[in-house]
DNA sequence: GGCGTAATTATCACTATGTGAGAAAATTCA
DNA sequence: TGAATTTTCTCACATAGTGATAATTACGCC
């Protein structure tokens, strides 16, 4: 959480996007005024914050002294999913993978992203109520389940450390410590197991398949996992699913193989 | 297209944020320097904006001088979806709605932003390629198609107006023309019916059936539309479908009622 | 439909901070 | 390891962001 290296004034951009970061889940709307003092910025200020913020379409005022996040985000996702070509890869095999099941599940495509892993893509075969309650955008518990193992497993060292030096509590917590060769240990075990397979440790009675994608350098680029509602029923169903996990993701990696050859 | 107001410099921030409107579907790739080139900043200032964009998660450096849009927006787009309360309200409403269809079909919900119509969700009931293109964050023409005909047709004279002023020949081209009396009496013709439905204004072959929904104001928050892949068979399909769209547009109109009640 | 209150914008003096040009450092690739 | 490029740093300067307050606008209420 500390900054690593010299320090440097928040420069008036990185506050107007700052104000970005107030809107939540439990906060979706806020005033000029509450954003003035929750900043420590003059009411003026937070005034000329919003207007710029609402200028770009990345705000919207509901009415008076009520704003949201704008329609701009809504165009900008648009434009990230278009321009990922991990996503574009994977979205049919997840597809494919989850058409060969029976049981409600759900497929996850997730990625690593300050110090969390956020899920890129869901696809499920029960309509109504999703199987994961994660969607797109959706935070995944950093140290629990296999979505995040799998990458965890693969994260270069630097990143390592500073995840050991943030979060120890909850590595702690998960059962890889209470010292750091201990996390290390335990990512080194994840290291050599292809594929993971967790149950109930994200959501209860759930269990999770994952294993790593990576980019033609070698780097881990996130995970692809299946969830299962209700647990398999014996060893063999596991090693099938299993199988059927990794088969995908080194179907994407290779198609990823191909999209950069095009590309290039 | 021009500034309605008095002149005002752009403020850092504003430049910052308009980095991001760099990015496209067509060049989703760009470089500090051709940023600078583009924005006519010096490559040093230019350099400093995409730092404050990457350090808020708005922009991703894939390598060097490849930055692309980032995951903060990923996140943000979470957001936006958690805090909608039409689309929360509507998603149930349009899968509902499709599942009684046989035909190959879309539920589009979309909302009106900066001139364009854009659509905010979308329930198909094919799997493998969309019937429409329009996912969520696509943009929709202003002046075709039952989708932005119905939303059109319901907003303030102030908004008519300006895009009378910016889009005359898009207006004059849809046969809305050739005088501004024209399009208003186009409006007014529009706003007598209470379902519109158009027939390959968007896509050759498609028929489009839709009807504004509006908040409890009065004012017009957007449309539902139903997309058939082919033409129905009859005047008699016509009408069902026709009634059926507007029942669920009521449903999602009612329900926001009961949530603003709730919320208040 | 006008009035009163609260939200929003404009004004202004002041200083902070964003800016460009070029040098220095770091990174990548052969 | 070395050359070429990318990226950061330094610094002087002037712009432009800031807070306090006043003026204006918009909304709700009776």
């Amino acid at each position: 959480m500390k900054d690593g290296g010299k320090k440097r004034g928040p420069t008036s951009a990185d506050k107007v996007l700052g104000v970005l970061s107030l809107f939540s889940a439990e906060r979706p709307v806020w005033s000029p005024e509450r954003a003035a003092s929750r900043m420590d910025v003059s009411l003026a200020t937070a005034y000329r914050y919003f207007n710029t913020l609402v200028a770009s379409g990345m705000l919207e005022r509901l009415n008076r002294n009520r704003y949201v996040l704008g329609p701009a985000i809504v165009e900008l996702d648009r434009k990230v999913r278009a321009a990922d070509p991990v996503l574009k890869l994977a979205q049919p095999v997840m597809e494919r993978l989850l058409r060969r099941l029976r049981e409600p599940a759900a497929i996850l495509l997730c990625r690593y992203y300050r110090q969390k892993v956020m899920c890129i893509h869901q696809e499920t075969n029960r309509s109504g109520e999703p199987v994961s309650s994660y969607e797109r955008g959706a935070p995944m518990p950093m140290f629990r389940g296999a979505t995040s193992k799998v990458i965890l497993a693969h994260l270069p060292p630097r990143t390592v450390v500073d995840l050991w030096r943030d979060h120890r509590r909850d590595i702690v917590a998960a059962g890889m410590g209470p010292g750091f060769e201990d996390f290390k240990a335990a990512l080194r075990a994840l290291r050599h197991e292809p594929v993971n397979v967790s149950s109930s440790e994200v959501d209860a009675g759930r269990t999770g398949i994952a294993t790593a994608i990576f980019d033609d350098s070698g780097r881990v680029n996130g995970s692809l996992s299946m969830v299962l509602l209700s647990p398999p029923a014996n060893k063999r169903a596991v090693a099938r699913l299993t199988m059927a996990v990794q088969a995908a993701a080194r179907e994407i990696e290779r198609g990823r193989g191909v999209a950069a050859m095009k590309a290039g």
